[in-house]
DNA sequence: TATGAATGAGCTTTCATTCAT
DNA sequence: TATGAATGAAAGCTCATTCAT
């Protein structure tokens, strides 16, 4: 039955080897930075050779592509339904988003940074940056809601203005700020940790929400 | 007279095509990244050649170390000066730390958003990353005290401290996990403009110092 | 009965997936090139994958090699019958042959168009020319004496030697180099054609002819 | 002063290299076919690397470009001046046409014959025939006027319609159709000439002049 | 009778580096 | 104080070929 064989027009084991690429293309990027990331390192990386990857994929640029998108969608998704789970409150939502984040890095260390490194040194083919075209992917039509949904969870700014809204946060507070302050903070956990082989994610990322809980809440 | 002519060994016009090169460098790196920032493009830059180039830096290593340690100094120059001035109040000295650090984009956008670049897209011929070289290039002894000084005031974790000790901060804060987070706050600073041209650093400087404050002051 | 399935060692089935292939060959060769003319290619032109193809051909140059000689083989065939239809007359042959080169080309599109490219594109993979490699294949001692006297008879030198022989040319005609003449004039038919799609190679062909016979023809 | 060192842009040791690899470019296309002339080997007819080819041409297609347009420039600009030379009389004209063919085939064995590779195993990277690539270098409004007509004088139809209009050839010729064969006879010199290296181009061209006389004519 | 998977040679291209001038 | 010229390593990519299934 090909219907037991096959999942998006993909053969399991075609997705098992796929999904060993993407690791080994992680672990190669983080190694070696993403400009020394070669196909042939990428390949050696999985006991192959680069004809085996690009087998796989129709050239690096799919690959990475693959790759980053992979990375979003499970964190996105673990992320969105801590967000989802932590109720109404602003804080709370707040939080467990960071909470989440910051869980996720420490379960996916490689992939973290794997997306840091990507994050300012992948340019597209025609010069762009991560963000530019990661905008791209997220437009296509062909994602579903709920897709959408997710990866949109992951912007922190409706978060921020919600808690300011609802008198939660200081009305001073500035959300696009807050949330540039907080993503970089949350970001700077995955490099931390590259540098510094005995960083905690999750004690930062307790600290972390501390942090923010006392910079947003209003002084009561 | 050669004495006149010479500073630390180079001539002045040495110097000044030194600056010139490192300039172009951090142009390039920020226009085109890291990974295309050929020596041909430098060169173009600042209408030259490749070879006029490597006639001032022995290779394209010694270039971008060159580049980082420049953006390094001067960053650290006047952040110090700023912290220092600004008195012994460890909340006052945060304020000023992080202004300063966002006055310092602000008035040097290509060399900040070079730094960007570099930290994650650089790797030494041996593989390592810009901080662990930096780190190195630090430890040099032929550096000063001064300067030794200087680039150690852009460490947050002593500041942080003293703000808990002196009771002027609250108690619980851990001041390593401050110190990664708001120094990760201040670098996505330079991204974020990156991607979004009408981003204001001064404004959010002011609105990233309130936020610190509020998160690290002590509830009277 | 295996006596019935099978011709020349080869089944029924077998022989009709080559003719597909060897179809899918030429058109391929035609719409991209020799050299882009990849397996991969000719495979999906029928609906196919490489190893598909390679089932059917050892590599390959055998598949070019089969293509060539079969196209040779079809338009010798018949060129062959109409000259030897045509009667005696050096000159009735001379038109028939021109007239059924030109039919051929007209009725067999891809097939001419395919030898063009294939005859300076192709080389052995000792690097011989495709002219070289055919004259081997027909000295081949396994090839028929019926098969020989087709091939032979797409050579033109013979005939306009006779048409000088017997008083119908004119006597100062160099057989050799008017049968280099002729076949580049028939040859370019098919260069015409692929670029321009108007062209109408039969009509060609009665101009040819009439231009041929004029050329050689003893003016009475 | 620049202006003895210079002339269109290029000095003289540059130009020489060009020239130099243009010629071992024709020599290696000629003697191993368009597909397998790598830049590798290229380099090598020329005592040179890759490296060295492409310090003087962006990148393969231009140097092929280069080499094509050199060919047909020189060709066009010696068969149009004996076109010119040959008085008004299409005959007289049309003869010249031929001859100089081939007296320039004969003393420029290698490029004619790697233009003869060239215009069947040339694809332009977006899949172009070297027609249809030609046609838009020719178009090119830098080109000059002379060049353009020189240029121009390659085509035989409207020779060969003025002979038809001023009654000196038969009234039942159509000159596309003899355009079309005299030109493929032509051009089978080259082939002709690289299989069988005994062959004499410019005897060659006498017989076909001939031939051509004879088939065009009008009978007195 | 094919396909899926993988390999590795070879290609074009970019680029840091070297060297003579 | 630079440029011109050239090299060769390494990259991404294509593809014929092999082999297990």
């Amino acid at each position: 039955m090909q219907s037991e064989k096959r999942l998006t027009g993909l053969t399991f084991i075609e997705q098992a080897r796929r999904r060993q690429i993407l690791d080994g293309a992680a672990q190669v990027i983080v190694e070696l930075g993403y400009a020394n990331a070669s196909l042939v390192r990428i390949g050696e990386a999985i006991g192959s050779s680069k004809g085996g990857v690009l087998y796989h994929f129709p050239d690096k640029n799919a690959l990475v592509g693959a790759l980053v998108l992979d990375i979003y969608q499970r964190g996105a998704a673990t992320i969105a339904a801590a967000v989802r789970e932590a109720g109404d409150s602003a804080g709370a939502r707040l939080r467990a988003y960071i909470l989440a984040n910051l869980a996720f890095t420490a379960s996916h260390r490689i992939e973290a940074m794997a997306l840091v490194e990507l994050s300012s040194g992948y340019r597209s083919p025609d010069g762009r940056r991560l963000d530019e075209v990661m905008r791209h992917w997220l437009e296509d039509p062909g994602r579903s809601t709920e897709e959408r949904a997710e990866l949109a969870a992951l912007d922190l700014v409706p978060l921020v203005r919600q808690g300011v809204e609802s008198g939660e946060f200081r009305a001073s507070l500035d959300p696009d700020s807050v949330a540039t302050a907080l993503r970089g903070a949350v970001d700077a956990a995955a490099s931390r940790w590259a540098r510094d082989p005995g960083f905690d994610p999750e004690a930062y990322g307790r600290e972390l929400a501390d942090f923010a809980d006392h910079a947003c809440r209003r002084v009561r």
